[in-house]
DNA sequence: ATCTAGATTTCATAGAATGAAAGAATATTG
DNA sequence: CAATATTCTTTCATTCTATGAAATCTAGAT
């Protein structure tokens, strides 16, 4: 979570006009997130530049509000953002539309179907039905996973301008990404070429995995939804993968009208 | 979701000198979650008691940061409260404490074991270990669940002061659970006699479940977390649930060391 | 006990947050 | 389809909130 086009690496907030303390107090709470422990004031004043009484008071309304906990100096992430999740995947309209929609596709094709959002340069699993051979035991809804590497990342690339690219490999960058990250010009190799509209990856983000993703279309044309099939590579080929295309495509129009406020 | 002690009906913000934008960004946040459904702007500026440009504002920054979505004209929680989530179920050190404790407990006793903890004048679940009959196919993480009604509710409300019973009364009618809720004399008839470290119940949160709880124990003497046994009646009787208690105590005693930082 | 680093409070000031009102954009109705 | 009503968005002057420097308090270390 950081400004969701904020650009690469020194400046803040590139925003202008945009309520200054509302942003910085996102910024101490993405901060939490990030460190994974406990922090002291201190470390949170540092970390997001801002001064000590300026934190503090941050701190003390979301603390007011559940979104973070305190025990002794330390702060951390508070209980509020479970029900906040639960809202989110009880009450928004794409993840409970795609719920039956995974599942059908997942019956089809015997494959793991996942949905992902794209938050800022980073995607997010938001939902997932497992075929016959789960990928793993636990589920990791709200992982963040790179934009960069993965079928179901590279095809929210594929209509991405030259600039954005940029963004995106400074954003890899400094987020430490360090191995999956390539210059702007690697990085668009790798991306489906135009024309084609879906992704293909084998042992990309994770080893042993083969999937492949469309993008949910959006009338913008920037897509920020994909929708993915995954398979341990000892279930799987290419051409099985490939296979599950269509009907892929499918769901990805299905889920697509419900983006569009009504028909329009 | 609203100021952790807020007062019951009309007033705002009993908070003085703290943040007024961040505080309304944030029951902005707290009312998407009511709702329940996409807002518009309209509706959200008139339920919080805000001027249109300020409400826009606000949405503005926080879809920014991915923690509102928009489509067309309507507003919802967004994506980033999944990661937000999930970093607190898996960094915040009480939750993971508690898992392995309430695994060990589940297994000793056989019944589901929970996590619980108090937010404002409800308790969410944070924590759950099914024992050999599960309660339920979904597991209701971040759930909001009354104070009023069930053992691990009212059991941390056993230690406290008639002015906060009231203030828990009136936000249970606020909240709207009007079957649940009692006279504040009624309220603390049915809470555990002093000298009762445990609260026992019946059909009480949900028929055909019984349970018992114990608080976590905290300095402060108003304990914030509570840990519950349940059961389905079909497998349990009252005597069964109570020779759980001492086993819910040692779990619980093992968790408040996790609250007092160092020793002290 | 003394010192040091961190946390908290105070306070004057700058500038951000605010709402009224005007202006667009949609939706609704005749 | 025109006309009207409603909702959304922008502008702008004013107010009061958010801010950080400095002082004060607290706790941990030497």
């Amino acid at each position: 979570m950081s400004p969701t086009h904020s650009a690469s690496s020194a400046e803040e907030s590139p925003k202008a006009a945009n309520m200054r303390s509302l942003s910085r107090a996102m910024e101490v709470f993405a901060e939490l997130q990030r460190a994974e422990r406990p922090q002291r004031l201190s470390d949170l004043a540092r970390a997001c530049g801002m001064s000590l009484p300026t934190t503090l008071r941050i701190l003390r309304v979301l603390q007011d509000f559940g979104m973070v906990s305190q025990t002794d100096k330390s702060y951390r992430i508070g209980p509020a953002v479970l029900p906040a999740a639960r809202s989110y995947l009880e009450n928004d309209p794409l993840v409970v539309a795609a719920r039956p929609i995974l599942q059908q596709v997942a019956s089809q094709t015997g494959l793991t179907a996942s949905l992902y959002t794209r938050l800022g340069f980073e995607r997010i699993l938001v939902a997932r039905v497992d075929g016959a051979s789960p990928l793993r035991y636990d589920l990791p809804l709200g992982k963040r996973l790179p934009l960069t590497v993965g079928a179901a990342g590279k095809i929210l690339l594929a209509s991405a301008s030259e600039e954005e690219l940029g963004q995106v490999v400074a954003a890899a960058v400094a987020a430490g990404h360090e191995k999956d990250t390539f210059s702007p010009g690697e990085l668009r190799e790798r991306l489906p070429r135009p024309g084609t509209d879906f992704a293909y990856s084998e042992d990309e983000r994770a080893t042993g995995v083969l999937s492949v993703a469309v993008a949910v279309p959006h009338r913008s044309g920037r897509p920020s939804e994909s929708i993915a099939l995954t398979s341990p590579v000892e279930t799987a080929t290419e051409e099985g993968m490939k296979a599950g295309v269509p009907e892929l495509r499918r769901a990805a129009g299905r889920l697509s009208e419900l983006l569009e406020g009504s028909v329009y």
